[in-house]
DNA sequence: ATCCAGGCTCCTG
DNA sequence: CAGGAGCATGGA
């Protein structure tokens, strides 16, 4: 086993990070484990799996990361630990968050109760996309069931220890599927089969080449992914987000968005998208940590909502 | 049953 | 260009 040692900028809160990871359906391939961050990687071209845990504190972070699986080498473990740098935006001078929760009283709040968070990337790019057109307009935990699916269906698995991870289907795999006798199946939509099999064709075939479009200023990036079809503003946006990092970029059309943005600063219904982009412009610079923020406020609102659910249901028999 | 959910495409006016 | 219908599916 070989480890090396991250050191993000302070304020880091590895804790949040992992906490985000149990309560959000997008986590599907990476697992929380032991507070380990647990996941199957390509590294050097090769299946490997990246641990990462924390060996530090929010004001004095250090982060371990270990790959587990064949003998990695000294560049293995360099781009492993670029990858978790990554993964948990671990490089962004988070500082000046707190100048715009200053003007902003109502984010504010959010930026001290997820003091030191960063916004976790899914860590492979396909992969991302893949999960944005899947949660295209259905309740996200619904779009989780599918993506299961497509993993246990199509994916791999890797022995990690006492774990089995699951390996999410290559582009090349998913480009050879047919939508009547692979997707419908497993109850994806004509709509979203279509969309995920041109797009694993298109990367597969080399016409779009993420690692390079993620290298992109974001409006190159969203006016590449739009070409395809079934990826408009919201699914680019929200992969630049989620997958390639752009702090900046939030999916203003997003539906939490509107919900949020229309309750908290007081339009007393839902927020039309250029009302989110409008108020959007109080999180200049940081956009992309503000939906990440929300997201998780809203999704820890619906897992309290169930807890609470489910105790009364349990309590009466 | 009805409405909605981390939209996109295509068609109107 | 803005607005809206249709699509498609399971969950609350």
């Amino acid at each position: 086993m070989a480890t090396i040692s991250v050191r993000p900028a302070p304020p880091f809160a590895f804790d949040l990070a992992l906490e985000y990871l149990r309560v959000s359906p997008s986590a599907v391939i990476e697992r929380v484990h032991e507070d380990c961050y647990v996941r199957p990687v390509r590294i050097g071209g090769r299946l490997m799996i990246l641990r990462v845990s924390s060996a530090g504190s929010v004001e004095h972070p250090l982060l371990d990361v270990e790959l587990l699986g064949d003998e990695a080498s000294g560049d293995d473990l360099g781009e492993a630990a670029a990858l978790t740098r990554r993964i948990f935006s671990t490089d962004d001078d988070i500082g000046p968050l707190r100048e715009v929760a200053g003007h902003d009283p109502i984010f504010g709040r959010l930026v001290r109760r997820y003091y030191g968070l960063r916004p976790v990337l899914i860590a492979d790019p396909f992969e991302t996309l893949v999960w944005a057109i899947l949660g295209q307009q259905i309740n996200i935990t619904f779009a989780a069931k599918l993506k299961r699916a497509l993993v246990e269906r199509f994916g791999g698995a890797i022995e990690a220890g006492p774990l089995t991870l699951a390996v999410f289907p290559t582009p090349e795999l998913l480009a050879t599927l047919d939508h009547e006798r692979d997707l419908l199946p497993i109850q994806f939509s004509r709509q979203k089969s279509r969309y995920v099999i041109a797009l694993a064709q298109a990367v597969s075939a080399g016409r779009l080449d993420l690692a390079a479009v993620s290298q992109l200023p974001a409006d190159d990036a969203i006016a590449q992914l739009t070409q395809l079809p079934g990826i408009g503003r919201w699914t680019a946006e929200y992969c630049l987000m989620r997958g390639f990092g752009h702090r900046d970029v939030m999916p203003a059309g997003d539906g939490g968005l509107k919900q949020i943005v229309g309750r908290e600063y007081g339009f007393g219904r839902l927020a039309t998208e250029g009302e989110v982009r409008a108020a959007g412009e109080r999180w200049a610079g940081w956009r992309g940590y503000a939906a990440f923020y929300w997201w998780f406020q809203l999704q820890q609102e619906l897992q309290a909502r169930r807890a609470k659910a489910g105790w009364r249901t349990a309590a009466q028999p």
